[in-house]
This record gives structure tokens, sequence and C-alpha cells, in this order.
DNA sequence: CATGAATGAGACTTCATTCAT
DNA sequence: AATGAATGAAGTCTCATTCAT
């Protein structure tokens, strides 16, 4: 349920929902490809095969589409947040469903429009960032609410800001999408799920309470490894 | 040594050399401002003080200065860590010592030029690309030699991927700049180092090789945890 | 039938026929009036009683629009040599009419076209050339089958190249148009048709196949007269 | 002996008239292979290996240095003429001198210099024109001469205007080069000559006197055999 | 004298946006 | 309601020309 309303004379009729849709989809589809300066408002309204006037009578102008293509990938990631998340699931089965559905649904066109994001809520230029805070706070909020539940039950560790352990998140899945990107590989929906298993892996090993004394024998351990090693190193020419 | 020279007609003055610093800084700022298409030439020019054409006497474009920004950002940090990198240090110093570095950069004076990066970096109609992918290769270079030394000594995880251990690495840290940008705050020094042993502390964990059986009896003890407690959740209400 | 469609988004209805007819007509004349270089979009955007913008809205750009102009002049004089040929007639008539034809035209609008497409077509920066060689080759069609066929019939000289009578032909009407471009004076209808019937009857005598004995016989009588004029002279001062 | 004398400030030592000539001479290669507007002062200085600023220096501008050009290939082309005529030989002598010598000094860089005449001479923006006109009278005053004294001699037809056997006589030769140049056949000095001879030939058929009756006769011998092979061709299908 | 360096003026081209039909 | 057509504004880039050193 979108709550961004918005041009000056929208029509109001059932078959104009559709082209709004239409153009939002085309929208987000050039955004993502071409980032905000170089997607045209023509090639938008050539791919939701209309004229482009259309497109500035259902929208103000290129700068509102975009905050609307934004604003709506948004609101389709929260969705589905909202609506799968195993509710009575253990906080690292829900820890899980976070991680999987986010890298699933930035498989699309998420790194293009990661961008976008990235690029316009920079630009002072425009009121988008207000609204990008608060869709960025209600985006965040399930794993947010996770890791908090997890903390209250002593399964998170407590010892850093939950906003740091939240980057911890959704960082290295970001990243991993943008080495793929790069790479102009494609990831198919197995490697997906390979990837978001490792990941969830590693993250759950991150997240764990420290073990104070454990961790501080087993850097011991290592510390003297290396101390040896160099002691060794000592004698011989460098290598 | 800067390898990157050409343009029609570069004065190689003494004087000129300075010239290119002022013009490269002016274009740093524009672009880490604006972003590549946003940023003009005009602007350039007059945070440089100079003419516009002047900019183009000693560039041969818009896009070639993007190109010497970018690459002159990465060759200060690539510098800054082959400089300062601890090398008779413990995999564990070496490692805090470039998250902490690669945190500082970004944070002064590198949120727009990060940006930057990301956006242009990802479109494949500059030839930007070409140039970054060295430029990345060289940049992640020294954090790949540690975690390959410390996956060598068995004091870093080798049941996932080289990849994977990066953009957990990396993604934490891209993650806190982008929320910083988001939300425009500016961190201090002193947040930014507390933040950076943050992450050591946390990603620290995340490398270390896993020891199968504690984590399968912490895990076990969780999940009888969890489950206890929602057994004895069921007679109240949903709270 | 023009074949020459392109730019990124040409208007199509029936009005817009107009348009570019007026484009092309302003075009036209600006081109010939200044060059290629000097002729700038501006002007023949002014000209023709519209915007810069719309001119590049039919034309995808400067060169396409020269290439258009010179394109349609040839087309021009080709359909005026198709279809005003006098198939029925002599070789001598169908000459006669392709000179007449062509100085016609040439002199008439043509002085300025003429100087663009020599100039333009030299240089090989412009990919106007490729697109020149074929009209050049149609466009000079006509007078070579004539020839050809004078030949065949032995009416025309067949002891020296083809290309070398085309270049007899074309190279003089080439130069009087010279002529009056650099004495800028305007020739008018009776003075262009007088010039036409000389350069027919003088052409054509250079077409006619060599009558050997004859032309060596006057030769030697011409060479006397001139050694016995030089011997009368021999006694006499130098005038 | 140059009559062209300009430049505001123009040095005056003996090393001053070699700098003239580096340009000059670097001035004709540019002009001669891009044309006006696509030459650029900065590529004259290099080719003439001084700065553009010196350049400017020796000429007050583009334009001046561009008509000092052109002058000085009229001054070479009249100065050749005027020294190698041979004044004692027969007007088909010196005639055949005219043409050889043309043609082999157009081969060096003649189309180019041509083209340039031809769009200088015609853009009204400055003085050029009057000079042109009058170098352009001196460099065909050798041919003209000749011609007259073929004609006072009888040997040269009187019946159409000089000016116009002028243009029978220049025009082929530039169209010859021309065609050479755009089919980018580099011609060699024997195939020079050759082409001389055979234009000395052909055009030498057409500046004879009519052989009134006679070329009469031969009009009405073709004519008779044309008619009748139309009268042949009735009675078949048209082939 | 020669030139390194700087620039004003202007060219082509693009595109979001408007408006009459 | 939809669009074909037009355009103002702006941006990148080039080059002849000037001037202090």
């Amino acid at each position: 349920m979108s709550t961004h309303t918005s041009s000056r004379r929208t029509p109001a009729g059932v078959k104009s929902q559709q082209r709004v849709k239409d153009i939002l989809q085309a929208g987000r589809d050039v955004f993502a490809e071409k980032g905000y300066d170089a997607a045209t408002s023509a090639e938008i309204a050539q791919r939701a095969g209309i004229s482009e006037a259309t497109v500035f009578s259902y929208f103000s102008g290129k700068r509102e589409l975009c905050a609307r293509v934004i604003a709506d990938w948004y609101d389709e990631i929260i969705d589905a947040f909202e609506t799968g998340l195993p509710r009575e699931g253990t906080v690292r089965q829900q820890f899980a469903f976070i991680v999987r559905t986010h890298l699933r649904l930035m498989l699309v066109n998420g790194t293009g429009l990661c961008a976008l994001v990235l690029s316009e809520g920079r630009s002072k230029q425009h009121d988008l960032s207000e609204t990008l805070t608060e869709l960025q706070r209600r985006y965040t909020a399930p794993l947010m609410d996770v890791l908090a539940r997890g903390q209250a039950l002593g399964h998170v560790r407590s010892d850093v800001p939950l906003r740091l352990l939240r980057s911890m998140v959704f960082g290295p899945m970001e990243h991993v999408l943008w080495d793929a990107t790069l790479a102009k590989r494609r990831l198919s929906q197995t490697q997906i799920d390979t990837t978001a298993n490792e990941l969830v892996e590693v993250l759950w090993a991150a997240l764990q309470p420290p073990d104070v004394k454990l961790a501080a024998l087993a850097q011991f351990r290592q510390d003297v490894e290396e101390a040896s090693r160099r002691y060794e190193a000592q004698g011989k020419p460098i290598s």
C-alpha cells in the first residue's frame, strides 16, 4: 500500500492505474540500468509503450518519477519482509530468512537501484532524502527487530551498537551483489541460495556473543604461534 | 609516479603542476559533491579559479579528469596502505590496521568519492570501468594478502571463498559509510576510531575458523532455550 | 523516393514533411553560401524560422543534414537528366542536351553547392565522401552512356580513355562555373544557352575521331607557316 | 617576386625570412590537406617547428596566412610559366608546355589548394577575392597570350570567346587531377606526362578552326547513319 | 624575439518540459 | 486523455588570439 501521493493532475480511472504501473516499471528498469542522469524520459516512455508527453501527465517531472520508483522499490522489499517473515521461527531462522530474501530481491535490478539511491540520496537539491531516511528505517526495521530480540535472549552479542550489526549484515550482501555486477557474472537462483547460506553461516558466527575467556585463549595461542614463527625466521636471510 | 598523461597540448612547466593539482582538487570536490553527470566543467573551472577552457587544456575531457580524480584518490589510499602497514605485526594487527585506515580515509573526505566510484563504476557507458577494475584490484590487494596469510596460518577460516570474506570486510565498511552519508552525519575522529575497533572485533570473530563442535553445542543450547521460551509463552496472550 | 531516414525521433506527420523541406531549403542556402564549416546550425534554424533544437529533431546532426542537402541536389539533377534526355535523338543531340542541362542547373542555383561538393567531397574527415562517390557515379552515368554509344557508332574517338573524355566534358563546365563564381557574375538565361551551344560546338570537335592524315597535313601547313613567319621576323627587333 | 606585404609587426632579419618561408610551407601543406576551417593554427605551428604564438607574430591571423599561402602558390605557378615558356616555339609547343607544366605543378598539392581557393574565394567575408581575381588573371595570362597568338595566326578557332577556350583547357586539367584525388590514385610522373600528351592531343583538336565544309559533311554522314539505324530498328521489337 | 599559458567566444548537441490539437 | 511537435536552457568542447615573461 503506497503512501506516496503526487502529480498535479493525475488521472484517476482504473485504466490509469495500469498506466502508472507501466511507467513505474519502465522507469525502474531504465533508472536501474542507466542511473538517474543517463536515463531519458524518451526511453522510459518508449519502454512503457506511450508517448513522452504522457509520462509528464502522470508524473510532474523526472525527479518525482524517480522518487516514486525508489519508494515503490522500498515498499516492495518492506512488504516482502513483513509478509514472509516466519514470526514463529527462531532468531536464526528469521535472520536467515531476511538474508535470503534480501539477496533474492536484489538480484533482479538491485545493484542498479542501490546505486541510484546512493547517488540521489546524497544530492541536496531535492527533498528525496527526507523520504529516503524514513524508508531506510522501515526497510531495516525487520532485521533490527530480530537482532534486538536476539540480544534480549542473549543469542546476539550486545557489546557493539545495533547499528553496527546492521551494517555487518547489509554491507556484505550489497558487496556480494556489487562484485557480481562488476564482474558481469549472472548469478543463478542456486548460486544465490548457496551464497545466502554461506553468508548466514559466517554472519551468524560474527553475531555470537563473544566467549571472552575462549576468545582470549585462542588469541593467545595465535599470538604465541606467530611470535614463534617470527623468531624462527630471524636467523635466516629474508626471502 | 602517475602514468596518466594525455590531452592535446598539456602545459608541462613547473608552475603548471600546481595548476594540475588545483584542477584535480576542484574536480575532486565537485565530482564528490555532485556526482559525475551533475558536475559541470564550468563549476570545476570556477572553483579552480580559472577559465573553463584552461581545464580542457590540462585534461582532454571531463571523463579523463574524472578518471584522474578517482585514480589519484585510489593512489592515496593504496599509498597509505603500503606505507603504514605494520609488516612485522600479527595477522590481526595488520587486519586491524587495514580496517582502521580504510574507515578513516573513507569517512574523512571519501564519502562523495566513494559514491562516485560506486555510481559510475557500474555503468558501462563510461570506460572508467576498465581503469577502475585494476585500481580496485590493487586496492583490495593488501587485505587479500593478509587474509590469505591468515588462512595459511590457520587463523582465518578456509571453508568459505576468499571473495566472500572480502565482501564480509569491505561490505560493512561501505555500509557504515552509506549510513553516514544518508544521515548526513559527520563522524568525529574519536567516533571513527571507536567504530573501527568495534568493526575489527566483530569482523575478526566472523573470520575465525569455526569450532564445529562448540558451535553445534551452542546452537543446541540456543534452540532448546527458544523452544522452552515459546512453550512457556503458549498460555499467555500474544504480546 | 528518398531512402534517407534517421535521427533519433523524427516526426513523421504530413505537416512535418513541409518542415523537412523548409529545413532542407534553408540548409541548402546556408551551406551553399558559407560552406560546410562556416555554416552554423543556428543560422539554418533561423532561416527556416524554427529553433535550433527543432532542426536536430528532424536531422540527427549537421553532417546528416548536409548529406541530405547534397543528395537531394544530386537527385534533382539526375532526375532532370533521366526525365528530359531525348532518347530518340542522335548522339550529338543527347550530348548537347546533357551539356545544356548541366550548365543550366549549375549556374542557376548550383554555384554554391558545387563548391560545397568540391570542397567537402575531397576531405576524408567527413564520411560524406562515401555517399558522394555513388552519387557522382549515377550523376555521370548519362554522359558516359552517350559517349560509349558514340564510340560504338564510331562517332566519338576511341583512342583515349573514356575517363579522359569525361574530364574533357565536365572539366570545362566546372571551370566556367568557377569563373562565374570568382567573378561574381550572374549569367542570364540567354548567356547560359549561348555558352552551352558554344561549349557543345567545341567539345564535339574534341570528341571527333581524329582524321589522322588530315590532321597531320594541317599541322604540317601550320608548322611551315610559323617557321616562315619566324624567318621573316629575324631581321626586325623583337616586338 | 612577391608583391604581398603584410603583418603588423613582422620581423625583418634574414633569419626571419626563413621563418616566414617555413610557416608558409607548413601552412600550404595543412591548408591543402585539411581545408581552411579544419586547418588549425596549432598544427601549422607544429609542422613549422615553432610555437603557435610565433605564427601570429609573423602573420596577423589565420586569414592573412591563408591569403599569403594562396598568393604564393599562384606566384610560383606564374613564375614557372613566365620563366619556362619556350618563347621561340610554335603555338602548339607553347600550348603543350603550359598543359604539361600545369599538370606537374598541380600534382603536388594542387587539388587541395584548388579547393581552398574555390571555397575561400567565394566567401564574402574577406578581401581575398579582389587579390584573387588579379592573380587568376595573371595566372591565365600565358595561356591567353598563346591562344590569342594562335587565333591571330589562324591556328586557333576564333568563333568562340577566348574565355571559353580557356575553360576548355584548364577545366579538364583540374578535373583529371580531381578524379585522381577522389579515387585516391597516386599519379606517377610518367602517368602525368602521358595524360598531358593525351590532353594536348585532344584539346588541340578542339582548338582547331573548324573546317566548316568538312565538319558539315561529316555531320551529315553521321546523321544519315543514325537515321538509317533508327529506321532499321523500327520493325524489330524494342530490345 | 619566442613562447607557455590562458581565455573569450561560439559551435554542436541533448533533453526535460510544455502546449495545441 | 493522449500525443506530435517545438523549444529553452544548458553542457561539453575547440580554437584563434593575446600577453607577460
